[in-house]
DNA sequence: GTTAGCACTCGGTAGAATTGAGTGCCAGAG
DNA sequence: CTCTGGCACTCAATTCTACCGAGTGCTAAC
């Protein structure tokens, strides 16, 4: 059975011959990080043809881009290419028994908020495949406001805290022009309530105009939550098991660079968004785009509650990493953390 | 002016000349890794012997295990005894003038709350000296509710906010036994903020039994408040720079351990924490106890506000790493932080 | 205590020789 | 046309040797 992530244009496909022993390549590369050649080909294959035989369908292979050869007289190695066509014929692998008790007994204990379970979540990825990974969050934009609170830490500072339907909470910092007095602060908070409930950030509030204090702060604590709109409504990101970039690859200098691409979030978030907009649950080298990730590999699965689309989950390896594994742990915990977040509602 | 932070046990002081030996030796072999011989001891300092006295000196701290050699034939290499004495002769380093100002405009422009500005801190500390940096939140435990409050996202799940004395936010999803009324949960929320307010996570609070629906959730909703005080006040970490592990050790496997590390926060912490107790602001190599930091050492300056001890900071870099420019940048970053903080009081 | 002199050690580098896995090609068989 | 056995060839990796030289430790003399 056929994976359904094609490649953006996969013009031809190849004879049955030439199918197997670049899934033969593939695989062994994958397994022992070493060029293949023609005759441990034939070891892992029902193949039955000479050594010379395969060879010259090597050579196809590779005049059409799915192989390469690090020199003239060693075996071939793949190409992001010949990985691509390994993926896409990938037949759905699935969980080893260990790691299906191991997510099982993960969702069956854990508990606690969105942001914690993500980050169990991370943790349990990275550690049912020994790849990096990465949970996103999408950005909220439809949130309305269930409540707004402001709460005065000593007169010159005051805490707003918002609460958002989808179970959000935000906390900031007011700091008022003038001193407020307790009283106002309570008054302010009711009217800000009552200004904001319902509300989402993307409608601009009408304060009404009066010069007391009480509608002063009431504008302030407006200004300083439209502010940080962005920050409120941006995807969230959580990264398990980094330290398994370092057993990725023997370069320290990629180790760097890739541990470079993971510190910055928003282009986490985006290369995960990117690949599942594209309708592609791997991206293998060049085709994620980013230089440093040339070696590397990103597995992906949306998360969805209730049919929309709330987030992502990625696994980041290096492009010879156990695609049919990290998949189905991939698609595996996808599935239940939507189904855990369903019976929450959330 | 020598460093206050001396070693457990320091017996014996070395005379003049072994100690600019020794100091030379250390200072050389940060610069180049490379191991340090007698004649570029004698390029480096002002010493007025000759190579062959430099060695027999050298032999002498290599007894005393401040020196040690990788083979017979090369030079020397500080131990971390002896990096531990250049450390504690150090004399008091300065901020070089770019670093000073790249200190001085991100505090003048950080905005935020704490969590945000302590993250953006570790970030700024990791780009002034290519380290590894730690920022740590102690535990909180003095802290009294401001506030408390229950809104209801759905009849089966409230939502209970908690705001702190010390600025602190705490959600918690409640999942009652049995589905709750706006109105119930209004008033639920009314009496929980009665009876939480002004006390800490430490009182027990007795909630007036009565068998009514409104009760009911208030008390579940202190069970889960309770259940969760170590979550709450428990420590926060920020790591900043994490791939400066990267270009740290040029061994991927020690790299690997070391990233290990840094995702143990709580092992972190309490590295950070015990160097602090122990009054010091650099632990080297075997002095943190951790195997894997065993070519690694640990740069640490407290945060206090208004005196009292509220976080720390740490740089972690190899045992080579440049201990004058990294205790310079911990130094001034805390201090800065403390007086970013000591003017919003907190 | 210091030094010049000297034999010695040993990692690192360079070059040559060898090995062997794997190739490409070709001529002949099916 | 496809396949295969045979064969020459290539080239990274390994091993060996030689050698250099930075740096040492020791000793005898200053």
């Amino acid at each position: 059975m056929a994976r359904k992530t094609t490649s953006p244009r996969q013009n031809t496909d190849l004879d049955a011959r030439k199918a197997t022993i670049l899934e033969a390549v593939v695989a062994e590369h994958i397994d022992t990080a070493l060029p293949v050649g023609s005759s441990s080909v034939l070891q892992n294959t029902d193949i039955a043809v000479s050594p010379a035989t395969v060879r010259t369908e090597m050579v196809t292979l590779e005049r059409e881009g799915y192989l390469a050869q690090p020199h003239t007289s060693a075996g071939r190695i793949p190409t992001d290419k010949g990985y691509r066509y390994f993926v896409d014929h990938l037949e759905a692998g699935v969980l080893g028994p260990v790691q299906q008790t191991q997510v099982r007994e993960f969702f069956a204990t854990v508990r606690g908020e969105v942001e914690d379970v993500l980050e169990q979540t991370s943790l349990l990825l990275s550690q049912m495949t020994t790849y990096t990974s990465v949970i996103v969050g999408s950005a909220h934009t439809q949130a309305t406001v269930l409540s707004a609170q402001l709460v005065s830490l000593d007169p010159r500072h005051l805490l707003l805290v918002t609460v958002f339907s989808d179970g959000t909470v935000s906390k900031h910092t007011v700091v008022p022009s003038e001193a407020v007095s307790f009283e106002t602060c309570s008054e302010a908070s009711r009217q800000l309530h009552a200004l904001l409930i319902n509300t989402t950030l993307q409608q601009s509030v009408q304060v009404p105009v009066s010069g007391n204090a009480v509608s002063t702060v009431v504008r302030e604590a407006v200004a300083v939550l439209h502010a940080q709109r962005p920050r409120i409504e941006g995807e969230s990101m959580y990264i398990g098991g980094a330290s398994h970039v370092a057993d990725s690859y023997d370069e320290v200098e990629t180790v760097r660079k890739v541990l470079n691409i993971l510190e910055q979030e928003l282009l986490v978030v985006s290369l995960v968004q990117d690949i599942i907009d594209k309708g592609l649950s791997v991206a293998i080298g060049t085709e994620n785009g980013q230089e440093p990730l040339a070696t590397s590999a990103l597995v992906v699965a949306p998360v969805t509650i209730d049919g929309e689309k709330v987030g992502a989950l990625g696994l980041l390896g290096p492009t010879r990493m156990k695609y049919k594994e990290a998949l189905a742990a991939a698609e595996s915990v996808s599935r239940e953390i939507t189904r855990h977040f369903e019976g929450t509602n959330e």
